[in-house]
DNA sequence: GCAAAAGTGTTGTCCTTACACCCATGC
DNA sequence: GCATGGGTGTAAGGACAACACTTTTGC
């Protein structure tokens, strides 16, 4: 094979110093944000801090930091969860890159922004740093940088997400009732459903394992609680075929 | 309002130069692959060049391009989309961001994967630097850097995507056949179906149009010729809602 | 007339929806 | 005993899967 393609021969020549072509590239700052939401009281919920920048004026942010140099984004992200919350066995999904080039009022750097999902009761949020807290997503105002609108992307995002995969689960407490499993997917896909046919879907489903204990001290008849068996979801998982547009 | 929180009444003091900030910020080189696929003689291909790079010894490799410095990220797709292909009036999609430090040999670099779908036979290739061409996705060996990985991840956003939005279309001629469509589902989702089924469905949606036109030059009964109805689509879009895992 | 694909209906099954009453508990 | 939500069944309609024969054209 010929070591040397000439430029006469090859309408590019070969390059072979990658090192000085990805050299002379143009560089910028790369962070990660991430969209943890929770959920408390009926309401969809997500995690945000006051940002530091001045110019924000305490307005509110995502969790963030930047990219290290030789990390990777899900590294970055995990790492971000886990130094803010201490959590690490949460489950973390990449949505989207942002990159207007405006987005940061300290000029150009593209974020990834990233998903989560945790169960608030789980959390005793013990790092209360730049006033971190949870926040109703249904009435956030104005934020940060461009963090509402990664906000409402990746609101969109889990909306798409949890009819098709079983995230909720991660939302709630390992064991529940069937009317927080309602309650919770009323809430973030903001519509009503039926009780019973809610109750029959995912009893056909048959993925919910009766631990035969009831709720406590709800001022109403306990219902049964019931854990998600994660394990025969994963061995079942379906393909799903059906054109629907 | 406070102008000036101190540090002594705040955890963190607020920052006044968010360029300094970002100036301290690690920064590294970002690129944008386009995964473009087409549709030809029953498969799906995807646009690929031959690698400049040395070390990659012609391996095939995506449409990638550095994002320039005040450059949207969408924007940096469609000018390779432009200068690679000479299309502009073409969907594209943001689908991944790809990061492990190796998977560039010159270095770090990031990389944003976009996927787009474009209609072979609109596109006559007339530029054919380093070897521009169709190749078959189904036989596709090893490529440079990872490029092989973004492909296939962009491969299944696409059996997932044609499932729900009518992306088909954009690989089909304007007029085309039910044959042809069933072709390109098949061949997407790598799966038979019934062909009198699959009428009825698409009957059913009411979004083809029936141009009163037959096939022309078939070695066989011709079938009669349809258009997408794309106005229609956009106006009856719908909020598909469905719990199913 | 033969090869190749177009075109077309029915049936059973399953899933989804709509809908109303009694039950268990806390107060 | 009353308020609150828990728990349950059925019937109708719609979507999907399975399945075979006749028609049109090129050669």
């Amino acid at each position: 094979m010929k070591k040397n393609a000439t430029m006469a021969n090859n309408p590019l020549p070969a390059i072979k110093d990658a090192a000085a072509l990805v050299a002379s590239y143009p560089k910028m700052p790369l962070t990660v944000d991430c969209v943890i939401f929770g959920f408390e009281e009926n309401e969809l919920k997500v995690l945000l801090i006051k940002s530091d920048l001045a110019v924000y004026n305490g307005q509110l942010s995502l969790l963030g930091d930047i990219v290290k140099n030789e990390e990777e984004l899900d590294a970055a992200a995990y790492r971000i969860l886990k130094e803010r919350t201490g959590m690490n066995d949460v489950f973390l999904d990449q949505v989207r890159t942002f990159s207007n080039p405006l987005r940061h009022p300290g000029g150009r750097v593209i974020t990834v922004a990233y998903c989560s999902l945790l169960n608030v009761r789980h959390h005793e949020l013990k790092i209360h740093d730049n006033d971190l807290n949870w926040h109703k997503v249904s009435t956030l105002k104005t934020m940060a940088f461009d963090h509402k609108e990664i906000i409402d992307v990746c609101y969109k995002w889990l909306q798409k997400r949890i009819q098709e995969h079983p995230l909720g689960f991660n939302l709630l407490p390992e064991k529940f009732s069937l009317r927080e499993l309602q309650n919770l997917y009323e809430a973030i896909l903001d519509i009503r459903l039926d009780r019973r046919n809610f109750r029959k879907k995912f009893a056909s489903m048959d993925l919910l394992i009766d631990i035969d204990e009831m709720e406590q001290d709800v001022p109403h008849r306990p219902g049964k609680l019931y854990k998600f068996n994660f394990e025969k979801y994963e061995k079942n998982k379906k393909k799903w075929i059906g054109i629907d547009f």
